[in-house]
DNA sequence: AGGTACTGTGGGAGCGCTCCCACAAGTGAT
DNA sequence: ATCACTTGTGGGAGCGCTCCCACAGTACCT
């Protein structure tokens, strides 16, 4: 058949029209049809899938976003250097499981650095203009603008790590506090004594957590706090290796380090070795992550394993849900969802 | 509730029409000033600006994208599974020279991965709904059927890697080639007599062209081939491992190793160290990529530096003109572009 | 019989922009 | 004076979709 309706443009993509043309509907039907409304019946649903497949339309996503207010997008903001969202296993974790909960849906994901402040101005001006329905932010900083900035505009979002009082905004978290206490219970429960803790970035709200559990886990078997046992790092390899050595030259009678992440552990690691304190039989190591580093590492690292993908999982799963329900501006900020996913310790042999 | 559509024009954002409204002008206007035209004078300009900043206007993509069909949008498309993008430098280089020559423009860059046969499905469902003006494809496999989808679809896209004659796709590619020349032509300048090859994944093209530069290099001057010193491996440490421990067992007498990666000489490193071999004394070591693992080697690793930000900014470059001057399907294909940069061999204490 | 409810359907009215044509006003050559 | 350009501008006509109202048809009440 040449040419049905005369349309010159033959070449170019099929409209929904066409399709409805096709199969001698309505616009309107078809749309319900890509849209999966119950209201139509089998027989046309057929008949329009039918032309749908013989023309090989596929729905304009600008069209649709114009005509229906929505993008079908949703943004993962890293609020971090990219260098950071390479070297960390948290965040390609997360990505994964974000990424397979997602690819469920229609739903596309964007990846955005805002690490510098170029990269905010841009994300800023991004938002502002609503190209996404929805926003995760992972890994946020005390005081960061963000999480308001979002609010204000009202786009949906979940946030990573707890949610401070100032955040309105829906959060999905793993038990830091827990997930220290456990590791440091561990720790005593093998006879250790003198528990040191390199702690991550405390403008980071889960590191500030494991420290909390770390402080009270140690208080509730009767030990003294000693902050000469604790020291800060700051989530990399060379901060590990600085925070030991500090830790080494305060309390040289340490017998075990509870490092806040597996990379500073990592770090720990190579200065005790020098040191020639032998892991676990003179210091215990413990790390936090369970990531690829725990595993192989000499002696493997008995590591607290948080449960990233799944928290991505759960991060997507919110935002969908407050998407959906979209409610009026006044109704917002009463019913906040808020998940805690369990942690589990892995032990290993560095303990 | 209401009769006439609950929307009002109270609270929503602001339209161009009502900037051309505020500005005292027409739409047509305000729509030459947003976008830049020269055809405006320079007092209905400023008035325009003027209103645009009170009003807080942003425009609006969707409309945008289906009145002027295009999507302002790029896709950076990783035929990897996630596990090596974030395991090799080599993206993580790219993306951010990517990134940053994007960054200068209006542009919004997508990260897409295709590793699974399920994310191509997406991937090609998402291309078929041109729902990005073009596409960036970095490490290509021999056998992808990526290329061609996209000339198919008319696509504009640029390709890291060398262009097989089949596709007609712009290309940006470091010369492989002279890179694997250079390292093989410092090693003999060594002295080194017996240099072996560790090759990448002889499907990807890169790989290939490395072990033609190893090739020649040896015959010019004047040693046999000798295939006993060519082992496969797969860009993985532990691939590197392997492929050394066979090396050594066919030639125990090989006195230079040179690798396609600097992973990949990380895992010959050990099964050299581990059957007592000294780098460089008895063993000279050179990698490619010249990535932080090389500098952090012990001993620092001899690698070819790609200068693979500047390629990403290329491919950027080159991407931007093809979409800017898309032209007639019938001109397509007749001058192809392609970029080809030059590699440095950065020399440490490992050769 | 008329009433009330639902189900399925068609199509008008936009969504906010870009494209392009019309046209006024100015400039210069004939 | 006319003609032919140029420059700057306004606004109509869509882009392809969703939303929603109208309405025919059927089913089940009174």
């Amino acid at each position: 058949m040449a040419s049905h309706g005369g349309r010159g443009r033959s070449g170019g993509r099929p409209t929904l029209e066409e399709v409805a043309a096709r199969a001698g509907v309505g616009r309107g039907t078809v749309s319900r049809v890509i849209n999966g409304s119950p209201r139509v019946s089998d027989a046309t649903r057929a008949a329009v899938e039918a032309a749908v497949a013989e023309l090989g339309y596929v729905p304009n996503t600008a069209a649709r976003a114009l005509a229906a207010n929505r993008t079908d997008a949703i943004a993962l903001v890293v609020p971090e250097p990219e260098t950071r969202f390479f070297a960390e296993p948290y965040f390609s974790d997360m990505l994964r499981g974000v990424g397979a909960e997602i690819s469920d849906t229609e739903m596309q994901l964007l990846l955005t650095f805002a690490g510098s402040d170029r990269e905010r101005q841009r994300l800023a001006q991004y938002l502002a203009a609503h190209r996404v329905d929805g926003v995760l932010l992972v890994s946020v900083h005390a005081d960061d603008p963000l999480p308001d900035l979002l609010s204000q505009l009202e786009i949906p979002a979940v946030i990573s790590g707890p949610r401070s009082a100032a955040e309105s905004l829906t959060s999905v978290d793993s038990d830091n506090y827990g997930g220290a206490r456990s590791a440091v219970e561990h720790l005593l429960g093998r006879g250790r004594r003198r528990i040191a803790h390199i702690t991550g970035r405390l403008d980071v709200y889960g590191a500030q957590r494991r420290l909390d559990g770390y402080r009270e886990a140690l208080r509730d078997a009767g030990h003294p706090a000693d902050d000469l046992l604790v020291e800060p790092g700051d989530f990399t390899e060379e901060g590990g290796r600085r925070a030991m050595t500090a830790l080494l030259s305060h309390r040289p009678d340490l017998d075990a380090v509870f490092a806040g992440s597996d990379v500073m552990a990592a770090g720990a690691r190579q200065v005790l070795r020098e040191a020639g304190r032998r892991i676990p039989d003179d210091v215990a190591l413990v790390g936090y992550d369970d990531s690829a580093i725990a595993r192989h590492m000499d002696p493997p690292l008995t590591s607290v394993r948080q449960p990233i993908e799944e928290m991505g999982r759960a991060m997507i799963d919110l935002l969908l849900t407050e998407i959906a329900d979209r409610r009026p501006p006044a109704s917002r900020g009463l019913d906040r969802r808020r998940a805690v996913l369990p942690t589990e310790l892995v032990v290993r042999a560095s303990s």
